[in-house]
DNA sequence: AAGTCGGGGGC
DNA sequence: GCCCCAGACTT
């Protein structure tokens, strides 16, 4: 058989995949290309919710399209990767202000969408259209290296390339769409990273990991990863009842949420008064005046690519902010409405303001 | 081609 | 701790 691995997947799909998505099926493009941008780097169990936020408070792609940015935010908070958010937003004016609405139907069009990938667009051609294109995820790298013993890094030119070619050779034409989540669904729940079920697996005899008893060791990657630390120190300015909110919008972490005043150092203060009102002085002039109320314990949070350390200092202010620094000025209540890093939501969570 | 962008869960 | 997750974008 030219393909036994494609029948066998499919004859898997047929009568053991128990796996139930809400998307399943789905054919609205705009539901697709919602969770397909949800589920980027994403597990499946850690989207569902947003996705289903999503989808109740935004029916279709024009309710998105002309929602407030921040009111997106919110419902974006805590899934990290707010770059996503914020092309989200803008492929949804495109397709609803500039398209009249029309998802793009062409593999190369869906592509040249903002935050919209090789991997993405596959999806949305093959479950809205049915167009014959393979994705490429991080369950197809790990089946097709095992399948075929691969030792090629996934994580580099030469492997996309080596994995795109065979992906799309092994793609089921007839119905690309059921193929390429069962391929997917497979990876999740049978070919998994960790103990995956190889006693039980229906692709076991042909299997070159398998056979060799090395599915655990693939699919080989060739980057390490390098970690910094940081040391973030919030100052939560008060007055007169009301607090002082920034939008951080550096090429840096969270671009686009919410904070409070920020002093990064390059080693960690210890919670002395003195040392914090020297340092927030010193980023925000020494004519700021005012009082530490509260220092908070030491707050951590492990990221990809850093590991954020520092604490929270309440600062009743003498004064008003100065307009230049760029500061909102808000109230108690509005606080709900704006969207802040896990790092800060995990504090006000428990210490409410 | 390498670096960067979150947050959570499994082990 | 380390690795991974329905990847994409920037440099």
């Amino acid at each position: 058989m030219q393909k036994a691995f494609t029948n066998l997947l499919l004859n898997w799909n047929q009568s053991g995949n128990l796996r139930t998505m809400p998307w399943k099926g789905e054919r609205d493009p705009y539901r697709i290309w919602l969770s397909e941008v949800i589920l980027q780097q994403t597990r499946v169990e850690q989207g569902l919710a947003y996705y289903n936020r999503f989808i109740e408070k935004y029916h279709t792609i024009r309710d998105l399209a002309m929602a407030p940015d921040e009111d997106v935010f919110k419902l974006w908070e805590g899934l990290g990767y707010y770059s996503r958010c914020r092309n989200l937003l803008a492929t949804a004016r495109f397709i609803a202000f500039e398209r009249n609405g029309r998802f793009p139907d062409t593999f190369e069009e869906i592509l040249s969408l903002k935050g919209i990938g090789p991997y993405t667009a596959a999806a949305i051609a093959s479950f809205a259209y049915g167009l014959p294109h393979a994705v490429l995820d991080g369950n197809v790298f790990r089946v097709l290296s095992r399948y075929f013993g691969i030792t090629t890094p996934v994580d580099q030119p030469e492997g996309k390339k080596l994995y795109t070619r065979l992906a799309n050779e092994l793609l089921d034409t007839d119905s690309p769409g059921t193929y390429n989540q069962a391929i997917m669904d497979f990876g999740a729940t049978i070919c998994k990273p960790r103990q995956p079920l190889c006693q039980v697996c229906v692709q076991r005899n042909d299997c070159e990991a398998n056979k060799l008893g090395i599915a655990e060791q693939l699919p080989v990657k060739s980057k390490s990863l390098v970690r910094r630390t940081r040391f973030f120190y919030y100052y939560i300015f008060s007055y007169e009842g009301g607090f002082y909110i920034r939008q951080r919008s550096d090429s840096d972490i969270w671009h686009s949420l919410y904070e409070w005043a920020l002093v990064e150092t390059e080693e960690a203060m210890k919670g002395e008064k003195k040392d914090l009102m020297h340092a927030v002085r010193n980023a925000y002039g020494n004519r700021l005046k005012g009082n530490i109320i509260s220092v908070s314990d030491q707050y951590s949070q492990q990221l990809t690519h850093q590991k954020i350390n520092g604490c929270f200092i309440h600062m009743e202010l003498d004064h008003p902010l100065p307009e230049q620094l760029g500061f909102r000025f808000i109230t108690r209540k509005q606080l709900g409405n704006f969207a802040f890093p896990r790092f800060i939501t995990r504090y006000l969570e428990k210490h409410p303001l």
